[in-house]
DNA sequence: AAAGGCACTTAACCTAGATTAAGAAAATTA
DNA sequence: TAATTTTCTTAATCTAGGTTAAGTGCCTTT
């Protein structure tokens, strides 16, 4: 079955109608790793939903430093929301990291489909809802735990993406440099 | 006009009726401040809309360190997302900091709200939106900036709040120690 | 009005994590 | 396959912000 469709149906039921009538208003796209889907700067149009493969969002600070702010893989979406929602330009980059199957989901068509079937409003208040809690409880740990808790908090949380993910962007996720977290880790391997 | 009806009606339309059923779904209540409407560990079975006063929730880490996760004052929501959406035991407190009138929305009657009302399942998602976009946004300055870059944002975003909440809980706001905080504060008005 | 407790300040000292730099290993690309 | 670029490691040094502690002033509560 389609990943999308059953990561909707965990939360509303769609007719098969409905089922179709979404897919329609959405495009399926194969990207390669390192392609950009969104540019810092630009204002988003889409959201991404990741079939396979891994991306990630992140913006560059004064031009040098990069900081992630998301992974996404299989069966995660991924978007600028501030860009998405105020259709400003935003700060973000989208970034492919591995070769990836994404489905785009316009915000007209997005919109299109909110008047169509109105329970997806309710899907994405859910979704949203989601991502507000994880952020909040993010928050809150880069306020009140060390770089070596955020670390195993992230390995149990994510231990899929400890093997994919190149670790100096792991250590930028967790708000550390690589060469900090590159001596944690060994640090922690000693043990 | 009622403020929690003026606040709907900036993102949704609502007859007469409606904004009747609305109100007749909440309680007002008035509480002094000092007051813990939420403790850590509860079940969190509400939402808090301030009319007036101001409201804060923080977290305690191993039972010393407080942690403030976000202020209420006139015009916002407060609650404990993760434990309102899962029902289970949140880790957050709700504090009242300065006399509140506060209209109370029971995880319940939302849900019935949501029934009678389907448009208010619009306006809660946008709601979230913004949240979401707050929180992402005040991740990516704990990543990035320093603590007088974020003393200097929240000054520029939360004017009001400056003369009003205690400064230590500004300082937990922002992630640092109120000895650091005092020390940047009087080094800012050196200049 | 006194007493006790908070909130704030200041200062000395400490440490988690940053910076700089240089080499080793791995992954891309030609 | 070699050449080139990235990623990762290690180590020395530095600093933003934490800790501890002592003192001041301001609310509460009685």
């Amino acid at each position: 079955m389609n990943l999308i469709l059953e990561n909707i149906s965990k939360h509303i039921n769609l007719t098969l109608q409905e089922q179709e009538l979404f897919l329609s208003k959405t495009e399926t796209h194969h990207f390669k790793a390192k392609t950009i889907l969104l540019n810092a700067g630009e204002v988003c149009k889409t959201s991404y939903f990741v079939n396979s493969g891994l991306l990630r969002s992140f913006n560059i600070n004064d031009n040098i430093v990069e900081h992630v702010l998301s992974f996404a893989c299989s069966g995660w979406w991924i978007s600028d929301m501030y860009s998405l929602l105020s259709q400003k330009p935003g700060n973000l980059f989208i970034q492919v990291l591995e070769d990836a199957e994404i489905v785009v989901l316009s915000k007209e068509n997005q919109e299109i489909l909110f008047q169509e079937i109105p329970k997806l409003e309710r899907f994405f208040r859910i979704l949203t809802e989601n991502s507000l809690v994880a952020y909040q409880e993010r928050l809150m740990d880069n306020l009140s735990l060390s770089a070596d808790e955020r670390f195993e908090k992230f390995c149990s949380k994510h231990h899929d993406l400890i093997q994919k993910v190149p670790q100096k962007q792991i250590a930028s996720y967790l708000g550390v440099t690589p060469e900090f977290f590159s001596k944690m880790k060994s640090k922690l391997l000693r043990k």
